[in-house]
RNA sequence: GGGUCGGUGCCCGAGUGGUUAAUGGGGGCGGACUGUAAAUCCGCUGGCUCUGCCUACGUUGGUUCAAAUCCAACCCGGCCCA
């Protein structure tokens, strides 16, 4: 069931006789009363691009849009300005208003404002299904009596038990006071958009789970908690995060994208199927590593660019490897036009944008990285006189990079 | 606020007056191999149109022919005390 598919955890379990406890009475219950589920996810627009480790998040939030319920959508702008201290070993910096607000634009876009729910991570369009708001709306207004009466929820062994603050004790990291504040002003969301469901990664349960005891303290009936795993990033290792390098963003292009998934671990790609795409799991497993990897970069791909864009790329991908260099329909162009000729290799290469400095360029070349038009260029010092010899070139870096020269 | 220890390159971590962008590990990148993977092996890992020149060891000054290494002040942090 859609429901289920790739949770974590889910809490409360209830049982039969606590029907209050558990969520499919709930479900049912506001479907013979036609009122929809509130799902709540906040989102901490601190970075201003969202990758897939997000996306499974929004996902399950779509799979409840689609199966009729509201979409709470909470940009924490007034939170951000504090940062979760969850998974970090250090303070977060506080980011500026205006910072957050510009962030919390391109989320909203990324996440499918004024695109088709198709190629979309959510409904945008379908009446009453979504709602944005903004935690400012409510935390800024709070006083200090309300803001104590909220610490008065949480206990110091509490919150010097949750992970995060113990690891940071542990290695003697600082923790200021103000960080204990986060779990409690997210709780607090809860109470505000009256949530039936808190959707988070597994991280979030300390957070989540508070969000039920303020939801208690206020007298509101308490919101279920829904954990999704937390996506492994591109090097099967890690957890998928911008600071690691490791993510796919979702505003990367079709070839890029498909090109990071088809190479992922083996190991993870049972992972990535039940997270990022609708496929049958088992039945896609059951093929061999190679397909399985395909099947499923074309699938996440697809989901973002539209299918046919996801087989050009799958197309373009396989073209690459092949070494038909000049067959490839989407290669990117980059432009010669601030390059001073007559230029070196290593200048050159750098100039363009390319390498990121000149002494990279170098060291590239000398390991023997950069081929132009297939053919391996030894010498950093080559010299080349002119635009016009490179016209139309393909220039190659590696394994990944492969650019058409243009003036 | 007092005491004490500490702040080194992407990260961890050596180095405690004098070859050298600064041992080692991790990560990253590149090469070989391969399934475009993993594992393994090899190389690279401050910048500069580079046979040379710059900038770097919390910050700012100082001592010295010479400092990441010594001194002072300041900033930031851990721990103990209040």
């Amino acid at each position: 069931m859609w429901i289920e598919r790739g949770l974590a955890d889910l809490f409360p379990l209830g049982s039969i006789e606590e029907p209050e406890r558990r969520l499919a009475l709930r479900i049912e219950e506001s479907l013979k009363k036609k009122k929809p589920l509130r799902i709540k996810l906040g989102i901490d627009p601190t970075s201003s691009e969202i990758h897939l480790g997000h996306s499974i998040l929004f996902r399950k939030l779509r799979a409840f849009q689609d199966a009729g319920h509201i979409a709470v959508l909470i940009i924490g702008d007034f939170t951000a300005r504090i940062g979760d201290p969850t998974g970090k070993n250090k303070t977060r910096v506080q980011l500026s208003k205006e910072d957050v607000e510009e962030n919390a634009i391109t989320y909203l876009e990324q996440l499918g404002l004024g695109k088709s729910p198709e190629t979309s991570l959510l409904d945008f369009t379908t009446a009453g299904r979504l709602e944005v708001r903004r935690n400012s709306e409510w935390l800024t207004d709070l006083d200090l009596a309300q803001v104590i009466e909220l610490l008065s929820n949480a206990t110091v062994g509490q919150m010097l038990a949750k992970e995060d603050f113990a690891n940071r004790i542990d290695s003697g990291m600082p923790i200021a006071l103000h960080e204990f504040l986060y779990p409690l002003l997210q709780g607090y969301d809860s109470v505000a958009v009256e949530a039936d469901v808190e959707l988070g990664g597994t991280d979030q349960k300390f957070n989540v789970a508070m969000g039920r005891d303020i939801q208690r303290y206020f007298k509101l009936r308490q919101q279920f908690g829904m954990l999704l795993p937390i996506l492994v990033g591109t090097d099967g290792v890690q957890k998928m995060s911008k600071s690691i390098g490791n993510t796919v963003g979702l505003k990367e292009d079709p070839l890029t994208m498909y090109s990071k998934l088809e190479k992922i671990p083996d190991e993870i790609v049972s992972s990535y199927l039940t997270l990022l795409t609708d496929l049958d799991v088992e039945a896609t497993m059951s093929s061999n590593p190679r397909e399985r990897q395909k099947s499923m970069a074309l699938a996440v791909t697809a989901s973002f660019h539209g299918l046919p864009a996801a087989e050009a790329a799958q197309a373009d991908a396989a073209s690459l490897v092949a070494g038909s260099k000049n067959e490839i329909k989407d290669i990117f162009e980059v432009s010669m036009s601030v390059v001073n000729f007559p230029a070196k290799a290593f200048y050159f290469l750098s100039a363009i944008g390319l390498c990121a400095s000149s002494s990279e360029a170098r060291r590239l070349i000398k390991g023997g990285a950069v081929r132009l038009n297939g053919k391996k260029i030894i010498d950093p010092n080559l010299e080349f006189s002119d635009s016009n010899m490179l016209l139309g070139q393909v220039i190659q870096i590696g394994k990944k990079v492969f650019r058409r020269l243009v003036s």
